[in-house]
DNA sequence: AATGGTTTTGACAATCATTATCAATAAGCG
DNA sequence: CGCTTATTGATAATGATTGTCAAAACCATT
């Protein structure tokens, strides 16, 4: 039987309040500063849990760190900056159609995907196109 | 000056003779499989200047790896089971023009994208029932 | 409220891919 | 052939994530 602790609502709380997506360091480092002793460990499973259940989203940064945020429970991608972390929220039912016909068509089942765009927003454009957080792996376009 | 170097060529001709997607670990292990005394951090730099200079396609694995292949130059995304590594080059202009205008719409510029879809494949969907190694990582479909 | 079986926690060690070091090597050039 | 300098590779270091396991917390039940 799954058990609430208050561990896990500080996990979703600080998920809620987060701004964008966050690594599970991050939240653990905004939990301590926050005053909370909760353990890395728990934060790690705590996020876990959230995004196997569906509560939170989750992708990898292109430098492979997992990062998370709060879902809104329909599924969705992701369009993020770059160089700031800014995350707008994007549907795209043509692309989910897509994605299960090609999946179907080569005999696949069980299909998921990864879909995200990363750029840059517009008020990065302008500034200094330094190679931020999210500079390097995405497929060239 | 880049110099040329029997390593960096191993590594060219090792990704060429790969099928689908490998690790820098896993190509290092075959090329000490085939008697090459090259070291794993030549592989990983090798590898790291293919996919900058676009002579190599990289994605993360949904367990973060970072997994190359040799790229034909022209943009694909890719099919891939998660379970024996199958990999089927697909193209989607519809999902290009998406990602196009779904960046323009909200202000991006420079942007990229990331598109991969996982599944079983037909030959390991009868044989492959565990969720595990995929359960953390692509946005839920 | 007290009990007790089970789950969860957390400090710490372990793992594992990747990167940094840096002396030794070798490519390219004249 | 020698020189300059990029490159290599053994190894240490890094850093995110996971495993361990005794102690603490949860919760149904008494
Ligand atoms: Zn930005
Ligand atoms: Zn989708
Ligand atoms: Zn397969
Ligand atoms: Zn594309």
């Amino acid at each position: 039987m799954k058990r609430n602790t208050w561990q896990r609502e500080a996990v979703r709380a600080a998920l809620d309040t987060a701004e964008g997506f966050v690594s599970a360091q991050g939240l653990h480092a905004t939990l301590h500063a926050t005053g909370s002793p909760i353990g890395l460990a728990t934060v790690y499973r705590a996020l876990a849990d959230l995004a196997a259940e569906g509560a939170a989203d989750s992708l990898q940064s292109p430098e492979g760190e997992s990062l998370y945020r709060a879902c809104t429970n329909d599924h969705h991608h992701h369009l993020i900056c770059r160089n700031c972390g800014l995350t707008v929220e994007i549907e795209a039912d043509a692309v989910e159609i897509w994605a299960k016909n090609v999946a179907a068509e080569h005999g696949f089942s069980q299909a998921a995907h990864v879909v995200d765009v990363f750029g840059l927003c517009a008020t990065c454009a302008p500034v200094a196109p330094s190679p931020g957080r999210f500079a390097r792996g995405a497929s060239r376009p």
